[in-house]
DNA sequence: CTATTGATTGAT
DNA sequence: TCAATCAATAGG
C-alpha cells in the first residue's frame, strides 16, 4: 500500500479513485473515493496541529491507521493517516460513489435518494455502517481499501467547513462525479 | 439561514 | 468549573 506512505497532500489525489471496502455480517459496502481533504501537523486546521493528545492519538499511528472523530454532537468522520508513525498526517473522505450494497447503504440512511447516500464525510460514514470501533484499527480487516482507476482530471481547491488554514488548497475532488459533496 | 448535539479545549 | 469551538447535516 505504497500511496498511505506517501504525504498526506499527495496520499490524498492518490486515494481518489481507490475502492473503499467495508464487510459487514449484512455483506459487503463498497465505493469509489471520489473527494478527499489533506490535514498535517503543521496545518492550524488540523486536530494533529497542537501535538499528541486522546482523542487524535490514531494520527500518530502508523500509516494506515483508521482515524474515526465525533463532531457537532452527531457526526462522524473517516480518515486514513498518512505518512511515517508519528507525523500526524491524515486524509479525510469527503465523498464515495457507491458501488456495491447499495441496500444496506439505503437502510442506513432511511428516506435519503441515492445521490445523497454518501456524498459527504459524515454521511458516507453513516451509509457504510462504519462504527467508531474501528477508530485506531488498521486498514485490511474490516475496512479494506482496494486499488482502482485513478481519475482524469483531480480538482484542486480550498477545504471546507474550516476557518485557520482556509487558504490551503488541500481538497481534492474527481471533476464532475455527482458524488463529491459540493461545488 | 438556523437548530441540532456533545466531546474537547483553553480560559477562569 | 465554564464557555467557546467544531474537518457537518437537515430542514425552512
Amino acid at each position: 500500500m505504497k500511496n498511505i506512505l506517501l504525504t498526506a497532500e499527495v496520499a490524498a489525489k492518490e486515494l481518489l479513485g481507490m475502492q473503499l471496502v467495508y464487510e459487514t455480517v449484512r455483506g459487503r459496502v463498497a465505493g469509489k473515493i471520489v473527494e478527499t481533504e489533506a490535514y498535517t501537523q503543521i496545518d492550524p486546521a488540523s486536530h494533529s496541529f497542537r501535538g499528541q493528545t486522546k482523542r487524535n492519538a490514531p494520527m500518530f499511528g502508523p500509516p494506515g491507521t483508521i482515524y474515526i472523530y465525533f463532531t457537532y454532537g452527531m457526526h462522524h468522520c473517516l480518515n486514513i493517516v498518512t505518512g511515517p508513525e508519528g507525523k500526524g498526517e491524515a486524509v479525510l473522505i469527503r465523498g464515495l460513489e457507491p458501488i456495491e450494497g447499495l441496500e444496506i447503504m439505503r437502510s442506513n440512511r432511511l428516506g435519503r435518494p441515492d445521490e445523497e447516500l454518501t456524498n459527504g464525510p459524515a454521511k458516507l460514514v453513516q451509509a457504510l455502517g462504519v462504527d467508531s470501533k474501528l477508530n485506531g484499527q488498521q486498514l485490511g480487516k474490516l475496512l479494506i481499501l482496494e486499488p482502482g482507476e485513478a481519475p482524469q482530471t483531480i480538482i484542486e481547491t480550498t477545504r471546507i467547513g474550516i476557518k485557520n488554514g482556509a487558504e490551503i488548497k488541500w481538497r481534492f475532488y474527481v471533476a464532475g462525479n455527482p458524488f463529491v459533496s459540493r461545488t
